[in-house]
This record gives structure tokens, sequence and C-alpha cells, in this order.
DNA sequence: GTTATTTCCTTAACATGTTAACTATTGTGA
DNA sequence: TCACAATAGTTAACATGTTAAGGAAATAAC
């Protein structure tokens, strides 16, 4: 006999989804004030902390395809942002570093950007925070098993 | 003095993308021969689970928002997926229901699908993947705290 | 050293995410 | 009943997600 599928109600993805809108919701409002989207606050973030990357590095680490970095890119190049340049050794890599003017908007939220992540171990607790995290390492593709 | 930010890697944020991206594959390899987008799977997962709905509440239940489901219907009727009625009673509301052609769709793929959910139980744990459930649902907005 | 392959990135095309403005229908209050 | 507000959806505009095709530089094969 063919078997059920799970309710909706209880479904991973779904629940990934839903889980996701409860957590950005915060950091979108945030965000509205400054003029930039999630992504590029995440690849603002990701240069912040890790410096100067190529193209392949900054996508992985920001968890954006390759098609939409070359895109968000450009915006923030333009917006004065970062700044892009070719690897003199390897003509073909691009490097891309955060601008003095992106470290601010990054630097400006930072107390409210904490205080959000503190509401959040708050609500679910320091263990199940911690736990959550390790769960969804688990389901990380780029994890190692 | 200023807090410092968590490293992106132990972001609740990206870790939700990730473990999403992780969990969808499969489904994406899945529904790639069936020529519907996940987010098309996900109304007809829940138009058939629930039966005819408004378009408010297939939104709600299917997470999507408003206008991607405005234009996710269109293309589904178009593809004889789903019918679209207006309500008599209150002539702003339409009721959506999933045909035939496209209740066949789940049906072929409910073996499969099983198995994908069964893989990633066996992955997490059974108990680590109702304790991830419970975490999630606790972040989802739409459920009470 | 020239062709084939691989690597790194861009472009294109279509679907969805997101916010805001807009239309149509229904409900309310004076 | 008439102005006003609320509700249900749509449309528009721009950004991103996703897959496939393309282009340029580096590497491998011969």
């Amino acid at each position: 006999m063919s078997p059920k599928l799970p309710s909706t109600s209880r479904s991973l993805p779904i629940a990934l989804i839903r889980a996701r809108e409860g957590v950005m919701a915060p950091i979108r409002d945030m965000l509205s004030e400054t003029g930039i989207t999630e992504q590029q606050w995440r690849v603002l973030r990701v240069l912040s902390e890790y410096g100067m990357l190529d193209t392949t590095t900054l996508a992985d680490r920001s968890s954006l395809l390759f098609p939409s970095l070359t895109r968000i890119a450009a915006t923030m190049r333009d917006k004065g942002l970062i700044t892009q340049t070719r690897d003199d050794v390897d003509r073909r890599r691009q490097l891309i570093e955060i601008t003095p003017q992106g470290q601010k908007i990054i630097d400006d939220r930072t107390a409210q950007t904490t205080q959000i992540v503190a509401d959040f171990k708050t609500k679910l607790g320091s263990e199940n925070y911690e736990t959550l995290l390790d769960l969804l390492a688990l389901l990380d593709p780029g994890s190692r098993d």
C-alpha cells in the first residue's frame, strides 16, 4: 500500500521556511532603514569577517549562488559598499573587498544586531539555541558528515 | 565597548538557509523531472491535504506571499493543475482546488518523497528529527508562544 | 605548441521574494 | 444613502533564486 505523506504542518522544508521568516523579520526591519537588502547585508558581514575574498569563496560563505552574487556585487559596487579588482596572478579571478562606507553600515548596526541575536537566545534558551545550530549544521550539505 | 557580532558560521539565519539547501536538494532533483517548481509542489501538497481553499488560507498554509501566489496560481491554472472559482457569497474571494491531473503528480511521487523524508530521519536520528521540528516551530511567527 | 578541458565568472531567461500602489467588493456609521 | 474604512486580490517594480548557456583565462593532453 502507498505510504502517506507527512502533513505539511510537520514538513521539514516548510518548517525551515517559516523559522527563517521568523528569524529574518526583525533583521529585515532593521535593514529597511539602511536601504540594503538581506543578501547585501550578508555579503558585508562575510567581507567584514574574512577580509578580501575572491568571488567563489565569497559566494560560498554568503550562501549565494554565483549569478545572484554577480548582480549583487554590481549593485554594491555602484553604491560604494565594496570594491572589485582583478587578481594579477590569475586574471580570471576577481577580488572583492569591503569599503569603509560598507564597514560603517556594519558598525552602526552591531548593537542592534547583537540585541536581536540575544532575544532569540532568550526566547529559545541558550541550550536549545546551540542544539538548534548543531542540528541545522547536520543538514548543511557543505559540512562533513 | 561595542559587542562583537557572531561569526557568520554560527549565524542562525545563515544556518537556516544552508539547512534548507540541504533538505531541498533531493526534493528538487525529484521535481526536476516533473516540470514543476518547489513552490508549485508545496501548493499541490497543501491543496491535496486540505481540499478547496481560498487564496488567503492557501497562501498562509503554503508559506507563500500573496503576489507570489497570484502568479503561481495563474501558471498552475494554465498547466491544468488547479482550478480557480469565484465565491458566490463573497465575490472578492477566490476558491482554488486541485485537479485530478494535479493530484496525479502528488500520487506518482509519494513513494519517492516518503523515502527522502525517511532518509533525513535516519541521518539525524528520529529523536533529533522531532526535536528539530519542535525548535523550528518556536521560531515560526505564526505559532503561538 | 596547439587542441581539449577545466576553472571562474557573466549573461540570459524565467520563477519567486518583497514592498508598495491599486482595484473591486463588502462592511460601517452618520 | 453616502462617505469612509476594511477586506481580498491584483499589478507593478525591483531584487534574488535557479538553471542553462556563453566567454575568457588557465591548465592538461598530445
